[in-house]
DNA sequence: GCCAACGTTGGC
DNA sequence: GCCAACGTTGGC
């Protein structure tokens, strides 16, 4: 009996990958997550096939815009032995890396952007993470039904 | 641009 | 192991 199917959340400035761009790549590693947390979730917990609500943070309104799916398990995020990239991090190494990173690959843009006030007024989302203030978190977990409730609002037909 | 909330670092 | 200082995130 294979686990339960999980549902996530990626959030992304669109200034620096958008749903635009992924829409664009249709399939891109999700490097440089530099929080233990989200990284356990990627390495533990993301699996080929799993949903994830692409959310555009620091943007006019922040929302969720669109559908990705993972399609690769987590393998260490070789940005961190980069010197010269932005989210190099001398802990890391080949041999002993610290950071990892997923693949996602595009599923959809959605016809109806979800933005944070939305989320907020929406019943039924009380508990969803990225409506709490402060919570910083890049990956977070969403509950299928809270997923199922957003893929409504976005007016999707994704099947979850 | 401001700043509150958070995670990390490092002195002790 | 505590906690102040610092850097970052991200809404507003």
């Amino acid at each position: 009996m294979a686990a339960a199917k999980k549902y996530w959340l990626v959030k992304s400035e669109p200034g620096a990958y958008s749903i635009d761009d992924l829409d664009r790549d249709v399939i891109t590693c999700w490097d440089g997550i530099r929080n233990y947390q989200a990284r356990n979730f990627m390495r533990d917990e993301m699996k080929v096939g799993n949903l994830v609500l692409f959310y555009h943070s620091n943007a006019e309104p922040p929302a969720v815009v669109g559908l990705a799916r993972v399609c690769e398990e987590a393998y260490p995020d070789h940005t961190a032995w980069d010197r010269k990239n932005d989210h190099f991090d001398q802990k890391s190494t080949p041999n002993n890396p610290v950071w990892m990173m997923v693949d996602l690959e595009f599923v959809e843009k959605f016809p109806k952007s979800v933005s944070l006030p939305q989320l907020r007024e929406a019943h039924g989302l009380d508990e969803l993470l990225v409506t709490r203030r402060g919570q910083r978190l890049s990956i977070q977990p969403v509950a299928k039904t809270h997923f199922q409730k957003i893929l409504t609002l976005a007016g999707s037909k994704a099947k979850v």
